[in-house]
DNA sequence: TTGCAAAATGCAAGCCTTTACATTTCTTTT
DNA sequence: AAAAGAAATGTAAAGGCTTGCATTTTGCAA
């Protein structure tokens, strides 16, 4: 076992500065309210001693924390990356400190994060997405936690929303896409279970497909991890089967990247034998050769105003009201019109 | 205000269940004290309350609180990210969550950051690299929170590492470099005040271009923030030089990818007319086109011993010993020999 | 049935801060 | 110089939980 001998306590540093407890305490909260020169006194006293407050016993005695949580699904990749430095860096303008978990997409994992960051004084949450056990909102409420739901934009939904139309995004995209001629259409896509984003993002690809007269069942469909192996790996699937696609979605970026390395690495022309579309437009698709036709998330403004919301919504209480954001379709060199010459023999 | 509406506490369940809080208590952290049907009981009264112990009071009456923090310069790019996520997973195994905080490459809000975590009740801390202000050195040890450093190793410093030999790794990766008849020798470096990883990269090229009879000092030399885009403007300020190195060490992949894909915008051909070398090995290393010639570190490997070393100190009390992983020469497609030929026109 | 050990539970102190309220000290005004 | 008001400081309760110790209940052997 650890000792930690004796941590210095306030009473402490009261002691050394011949002080009551109150005044250190006002030292450190609200100095404006202390003497000069016994805050020099206290100050000394708090170097001397190495003295640090006890957070859990500020939190108890002041029953607030400054601290939001955000529970992102993985920290692997750069997908919420951006988006979350903006949200921590604003956070920090107006005061708060962030606290950040990740649930590798796994919704048990995910609860448990929440009730952590709550019992650890969140004041509030940044989520990602709708969809989840009621119950969890349930608990959310109870402790009067509030929260706000980025990545997804649902006015209808009761936690208020601050990001994009997941669906509207991809129908645009996709109705590019079979304007170029393309008919055979995949998905590579995360779960979709309790996961709104993937499941939008497929009733997109399927809305421009049954809008250009096309049956929506024909869309091919398969869900995978999010990895970078995982896109390869169910790209050269499809490209096996006997009638390969002519486009390909992907879920997000990581999983398209991995598409068009494999289609490298199969010697697959892109976007001559086929194309691929990505989602989220993180530095990756910039970088991959060719570079990825992606859809564009304005990560950092969702941040950014997530956490202008939340902020306001802990100080003052300002309810947050959604924000609908706009995600852009960036056109870059993996999608081209669909080929029409027969395949190659395989 | 937020008013937090009376969230239920232990009190309340004790209440509704009819038993003491400390049965409650009991029931929580060591179930087999107590009766089966106590438990059911009880159990039933947390979830019909929405009950969520209070971190807060909960470190403060255990004094621990199985929280281990871990700071890190960015969660930007996926340099520490996945080294983070195995630290993160194996400390789930024993028990212990982990706290991240993220300093920007700034050793002033590393300090806060580091103060932070102490006073969240972190029972000890994962540090990137050696190098920082003595006195927040001398902060932990009257706290008690012990540490670990990683990304670097040192046997000579009083804080134990679980590393790699950042100045080994790079020289002999120079060493190949120079072989190749690279003289003109450029590093786009990470800024090195604080940052003895960068600080041992520099010195292991001159340490190889010393050794091989080449003048130290005529390695070329930008500090930069980390980011792609730095990486590209530096490259392209090296190559606009009047006589251009033939070969660009980068401090990381990121800078190293900004600098491939700037020479791709500008027609440079990699590695042709020059080389790129760079440190880490994350998966953008082999996505980029052409595919890094890079340091591969074992950051999962790193993450994972990390973790397992700090959950012994905290829980039995066994000092961790420092341990030197191996760092390893990754070649791709970014290093060719020295171009011979003169530079074209400009 | 009685007695005893073991199991289950209860009691209450203590962990470290903040803050309303009370008290003391200093300034200023008349 | 005294009084009033402002500024600085002190007192003590409260906040939610764990845990050593005391007490009650249970199970079982005699």
């Amino acid at each position: 076992m650890i000792r930690k001998c004796s941590t210095p306590t306030l009473h402490d540093v009261a002691a050394a500065a011949n002080v009551s407890t109150a005044t250190v305490s006002r030292c450190l909260n609200s100095p404006n309210q202390v003497a000069e020169i016994t805050r020099v006194i206290v100050s000394r006293a708090i170097n001397d001693l190495g003295y640090s407050p006890n957070f859990g016993a500020k939190a108890m005695a002041a029953r607030r924390t400054n601290t939001i949580g955000a529970i992102i699904p993985t920290m692997e990749n750069a997908i919420f990356a951006r988006g979350l430095q903006a949200f921590q860096d604003e956070l920090r303008c107006h005061g708060f400190t962030m606290l950040v978990a990740s649930t590798s997409y796994c919704p048990k994992i995910e609860e448990e994060q929440i009730r952590s960051l709550v019992a650890r004084g969140a004041d509030a949450l940044l989520l990602i997405g709708h969809e989840r056990n009621p119950q969890i909102y349930r608990f959310l409420e109870t402790q009067g936690v509030p929260v706000v739901v980025t990545w997804a934009f649902n006015p209808g939904s009761e936690r208020p929303s601050i990001g994009f139309d997941n669906r509207a995004a991809i129908y645009e995209m996709a109705t590019e896409v079979i304007k170029l001629g393309h008919r055979q259409l995949a998905l590579i896509s995360a779960e979709t279970a309790m996961n709104d984003r993937a499941m939008a993002r497929h009733a997109g690809i399927q809305g421009a497909m049954a809008d250009a007269g096309l049956n929506p069942n024909n869309l091919r469909f398969v869900e995978t991890t999010y990895n970078i192996e995982d896109g390869a790996q169910v790209f050269e699937e499809f490209m096996q089967s006997p009638v390969p696609p002519t486009a390909i979605f992907c879920g997000n970026d990581v999983l398209a990247v991995g598409a068009v390395r494999r289609a490298r690495e199969l010697n697959i022309s892109v976007p001559d034998e086929v194309s691929i579309i990505g989602f989220d437009d993180i530095e990756l698709a910039q970088i991959v050769y060719p570079a990825l036709t992606t859809v564009h998330v304005p990560h950092r403004e969702m941040g950014r105003r997530a956490a202008i919301a939340l902020a306001h919504l802990v100080k003052n209480g300002t309810p947050i009201e959604a924000i609908e954001l706009q995600a852009r379709l960036v056109f870059r060199d993996t999608l081209g019109p669909a080929r029409t010459a027969p395949l190659r023999e395989r």
